[in-house]
DNA sequence: AATAAGAATGATAACGATTCGCAAAGATAG
DNA sequence: CTATCTTTGCGAATCGTTATCATTCTTATT
C-alpha cells in the first residue's frame, strides 16, 4: 500500500533481530516514519500514527521514538522553538537550515565544514562526538 | 569590589537610556553577569543574584533576562541537555564547544566556516539571519 | 492452539524549565 | 512629594516530555 515503506520493513527487521518486540504499535509509527519526507514532531507522528493504527497514545510514541533512537534508526533534532523533530536515519550525515517563515527544513552538507570542525576541536585538545550545525534562513527574493 | 563591572555599570547605563528602569534586582542581576565568565543558566544566576540582593526572585531572573536580550546585552544558548544558558554580548561573534563530561562551554570563531554556511545558504536561494553551531566534544587522551 | 513470562501499552500523574496573572511595592518625572 | 506607570514576588499555569502502574500483547515453548 504505502509506496516508501522499504525503510518501515527493514527497520521492523532490525527491531526483531535485536529482540524488541513488534506491536501494532510501532509497526503504524514505522510506516509512517518510513513515509515521512518532512521533519515531524511528536504530535504529528502520533497523528499520523493513529491514522494507521488508532490505539496508538502519545506515550507510546514518544517511547518508540526514543528506543529507536537508541537504535540509531531515526535521528531527533531540537530545533529552535517548539519541541523535538524526528527523521530516520538514511546513510549520509547533514546538516539543516530552517526556512524560519514557513518552518521547512532542508538538508545539507558539506566535508568542507566537517573537516574545519575538526581542525578547530583538534587545535584546542579535544575530539568531536557530535555537532550541531543549523541555518536559521529566509528565502532571498 | 567586583573587579569586571565595567560591563555592569555599561549595561546599566544602556537601560537608563532606553527609558527601562533600573531597580536593585537588575543592577545585582547585571553586576552577577558582568562577572561572569563562563555561561550560567537562570538559575545559578538566580543564586548568584541572591548572594548580593536577597529580593531577587527566579520569575525576575528569567524577565530580566529576556529583556536584555531583546536589547542585545546578553545572548541565550539553548545547549543539549537541561535549560537555557547566558552570557554577555560581547564584540565578536563565536561558537561554542562544549566538553560533553564537564559541560564547560570553550568559544571559538571561524570565518571560514561562516563563510561556507552562507555560500551554502546562498547556493539553495536562502540567506542566513542567524546560526547555530555547537561541537559536543571531548578531550583527547 | 494453549501457556507462561516478560515486555509494551494507555491513561494519567509528575516533571523541569519557563511564563503568566495579579495585587503590592518601587522608580522616575514633574 | 506625588502621581504614574513599571517592575516585583508569589504562585498558578503552560508546554513538551517522561514516569508510574495495572492491564494487555508478543513471543518462545509446548
Amino acid at each position: 500500500m504505502s509506496g516508501e515503506s522499504d525503510r518501515a520493513e527493514k527497520m521492523t527487521a532490525a527491531l526483531k533481530k535485536a529482540g524488541i518486540r513488534v506491536t501494532r504499535q510501532r509497526i503504524a509509527l514505522l510506516g509512517v516514519l518510513g513515509d515521512a519526507d518532512d521533519h515531524p514532531d511528536a504530535v504529528e507522528l502520533h497523528a499520523r500514527a493513529k491514522a494507521i493504527e488508532p490505539s496508538v497514545s502519545l506515550a507510546t510514541v514518544y517511547r518508540t521514538l526514543s528506543v529507536l533512537e537508541e537504535g540509531g534508526a531515526v535521528h531527533r533534532h531540537a530545533f529552535e522553538g517548539g519541541g523535538a523533530r524526528f527523521e530516520t536515519s538514511h546513510e549520509e550525515h547533514h546538516d539543516h537550515i530552517l526556512d524560519v517563515d514557513t518552518g521547512e527544513v532542508i538538508e545539507f552538507q558539506s566535508d568542507k565544514i566537517e573537516q574545519l570542525q575538526d581542525e578547530i576541536a583538534r587545535e584546542l585538545g579535544y575530539e568531536v562526538v557530535h555537532h550541531r550545525l543549523e541555518l536559521y534562513c529566509r528565502k532571498k527574493p
